[in-house]
DNA sequence: TGTACATCAGTGAACGCGCGTTCACTGATGTAC
DNA sequence: TGTACATCAGTGAACGCGCGTTCACTGATGTAC
């Protein structure tokens, strides 16, 4: 593109959608970029479903800056992809508890608990998908924490809690909260996740599929 | 590269593993090579797990050829994508037929399917994300056939075939095949994705989370 | 049986594109004096 | 209160790389005559 215009004869009456110069944050304020382009990558990543389509030049052409500039809040694309799905979890999880306080019992807040799960889910697929069907770059080695993924095993807990007050409610079937909680689970993955991959399949409606999990592993 | 071993002086002698050059196949026998670009795609699938990393060079340099030599055989890499992933649908299908075949009757038949799904899953990863996990490139439009996604409706369709029998047999609670089968892809589906993206999640063994899918849902 | 030729399988060079990364820079905004 | 200056937020140009795609080509292998 030509700094000044280039051609004088028609001027520059008709040209492209106008270059939109971004107004700069002023100082101190250069955090703002950081949330923009976490943003930016996060409408990439729901468009997509996939962490490669968040390139360095992709979301800066997103956010509309210039792709140098991101060296200033993230070192690569990694941190950014981070940025996000550790954002979108904690969202996630939000979902999860507002779902369960608005219950008026442990029965209905683990039916809740699992409705929000499934709509978080199927809302966002793409987020979805990167945050739980994708092996995430630089995600085998274990995370420092400790034996479990930390963001993910945050989320489960709330699936175990859940099932324990079922239990202690004497609502469900005898046995290990955390067993249930891993056979709901593995089930609300499959709703979710077969569901988005494929969308022909002549799927029951989402709140049977639940039902039937529900009653089938826990018993409420 | 120099065509023709540039340095003259040290002679040849500890040159890079030695281009190998292709032994090209006789007329007639140009098929092989597209089998052979199916496997290399197949290994890259497997290693990634993700379809992007199917690229042509990739492919070429898998196969040992020049990449402009895929065209010959495959119009792009969707082509080639499709091709690995009707095979492994394919090789996925004659497993749990065979496992099934193997079996004493219904109940344990349709415990030998879930089974082999499992493994295909567990031992084959890579593949598995692509068939089950991932949006297909060029998948959003549903494919002539019918209302259902081809290939995999026919592995599901053995799915209710297994739990149609068990019905039938007297041997599972009361209910609707189709639904009943759906209940159990979602948990199979869970127990495979979710283990294979969070390999440090602490898992119940397989066969514990398999039978309490079927117990659950089917009843046998 | 011999030979010219068509065909088939695969190659090497070249191109434009998007990407990641670096570098020196620009220019507005605070701040020390 | 005024002014010189440091700092901060962001830019533009340039580079090398891997990729997809095209093109003319090479050379072995069948086959027609």
């Amino acid at each position: 593109m030509p700094r000044s215009a280039g051609k004088q004869s028609s001027a520059a009456a008709e040209a492209p959608p106008a270059p939109v110069r971004r107004q700069r944050n002023r100082r101190g304020e250069g955090g703002r970029l950081r949330t923009e382009l976490i943003e930016a990558a996060a409408r990439l990543l729901e468009a997509s479903g996939d962490a490669h389509a968040v390139t360095l030049t992709a979301v800066a052409r997103e956010a509309g800056i210039a792709t140098p500039s991101i060296y200033r809040h993230f070192a690569d694309r990694d941190q950014i992809i981070e940025a996000v799905v550790a954002d979108r979890f904690q969202r996630l999880d939000h979902a999860l508890t507002e779902a369960m306080a608005a219950a008026p019992g442990p029965a209905a807040a683990l039916r809740a608990c699992c409705d929000a799960y499934c709509r978080f889910g199927l809302e966002h697929p793409g987020h979805y998908q990167v945050l739980f069907s994708a092996r995430l770059p630089g995600h085998s080695a274990p995370p420092a924490g400790g034996l479990s993924d930390r963001p993910g095993a945050r989320v489960f807990g709330r699936l175990i809690a859940a099932v324990q007050a079922c239990i202690d409610a004497g609502c469900a079937h005898p046995g290990e909260a955390a067993f249930m909680a891993v056979n709901v689970w593995v089930a609300l993955h499959g709703i979710v996740s077969l569901r988005t991959s494929r969308p022909n399949h002549p799927w029951p409606p989402v709140a049977a599929l639940v039902a039937a999990a529900l009653s089938g592993q826990v018993g409420v």
